[in-house]
DNA sequence: CACGTGCTTAAAAAATCCTTAAAAAAGTTT
DNA sequence: AAACTTTTTTAAGGATTTTTTAAGCACGTG
């Protein structure tokens, strides 16, 4: 379920997107009416929240462009509590619902369930690969039935993995995003992980393993390919 | 939970009433705008759904007349679909939600909770999982006709669990959740709780029991399953 | 075969989590 | 308002898991 969240005041877009998330939404924050656009014509969003003060482009225009593009998803406004008018207008361009600032927790999430009508359905979100899935909510790596817990280095690196399966990875490259920039992880780091889920893998019986070309990289490869 | 409903059209009355009374509401149907004013008089409802066609009197000096006589209850407006400027007239007499006919039931539903619960009310159906029930009024979280008392916090916990059965929850997430965005909970209060609440589960010998992934969160597992 | 590179393992170190007890705060009753 | 109860927070020690470190072995390439 994906939202995307427009609203240019950095804290509350923040809190907004914690609450979200909280409840298993994937949210997308965007700052600018003319990036919302951007965003809602670059993918399927289940919902956009939608505040009426933005720089460059304000709520109104953003539903208005939106809906003569043919682009049907639910739009909630947020608008502050005052300006009742405003209601209206977007309302008049294809607003769905409105909402007035301030609100709270329960109100915000009653009016994204009613809109996305999911309500309490469960979001489950993996990735995949050959006969692999890892579990993004678990960290639980799946194949032929049988599941082993990650921990979260290892789930990590094998994300990268996955997400990219045909390509290789520097050990340079595998600590930058496992480990982070800052990070002081050495080759050896490297190594033992990819020591520890190559374990898993081979307990799991699972058709794709991890290959090392010398001085290069990591990759992930197919039993029988090449 | 006390709701008057204001509906001149007898099918779709039924229907309405049947669906609230099916979630506990005690619903009183009228049929025109006077009685509405009789019944919203003579007794504190918690919510009122109007339709704005109504013989006699339509919906929108139903509340303006309520109003001036200092009755605050909530007041959902019905309206048809095609009258969008309807919307701004019921808003500024002092209508707090409207919803466009058709609608469906969890639209319905959603909204309605969404107006009681902002006074602070508490609904009356429970959340389930497997072998527990939580009991939303009285937070007893039940089990094999056996039950124990929440407190207020280990309530919000789990029911933040049984709302979302499947979803692993960060200790941060559940701070927001629980404790509230403004809080200044640590981890391990979450900690602590999550211990209070195991002690608790393993009283009523239940089948479910909080998992917990180093460095991922928390989420409800049962017994035998994986 | 020798060198660099990668693999594996064990153990040390660090981080995270659990549990409990006691202090503080909030809520009740008398 | 004081005494009591319950809930929530804080704190500390121990248990567990993850991550790092380090050392010896294996492997392939030149």
């Amino acid at each position: 379920m994906n939202i995307l969240l427009v609203e240019d005041e950095k804290a509350l877009s923040n809190a907004i997107k914690k609450i979200l998330e909280g409840r298993g939404y994937f949210v997308d924050a965007v700052y600018d009416g003319l990036s919302a656009i951007d965003y809602a014509k670059g993918m399927e969003y289940n919902l956009i929240i939608l505040d009426v003060m933005l720089p460059k482009l304000d709520g109104f225009e953003v539903v208005r462009i939106l809906r003569k593009d043919n682009i049907g998803v639910p739009v909630l406004m947020l608008t502050a509590r005052t300006m009742i008018k405003d209601k209206v207008t977007g309302l008049n361009y294809g607003a769905d619902d409105y909402m007035t600032k301030p609100f709270d927790t329960e109100e915000l999430l009653a009016r994204v369930s009613a809109l996305t009508r999911r309500r309490g359905e469960v979001m489950i979100e993996d990735v995949g690969f050959e006969d692999l899935t890892l579990d993004l909510k678990t960290a639980e790596l799946r194949c032929n039935g049988e599941s082993v817990q990650l921990s979260k280095k290892e789930f990590e690196v094998m994300k990268l993995f996955l997400y990219n399966p045909k390509m290789t990875f520097t050990k340079d490259n595998l600590i930058i995003n496992a480990w982070g920039m800052e990070s002081e992880a050495t080759d050896n780091n490297v190594e033992v992980y990819i020591s520890f889920i190559r374990k898993k893998l081979k307990y799991l019986k699972s058709r794709v393993s991890i290959k090392n070309i010398q001085k290069i990289g990591y990759r992930l490869e197919v039993t029988g390919d090449d």
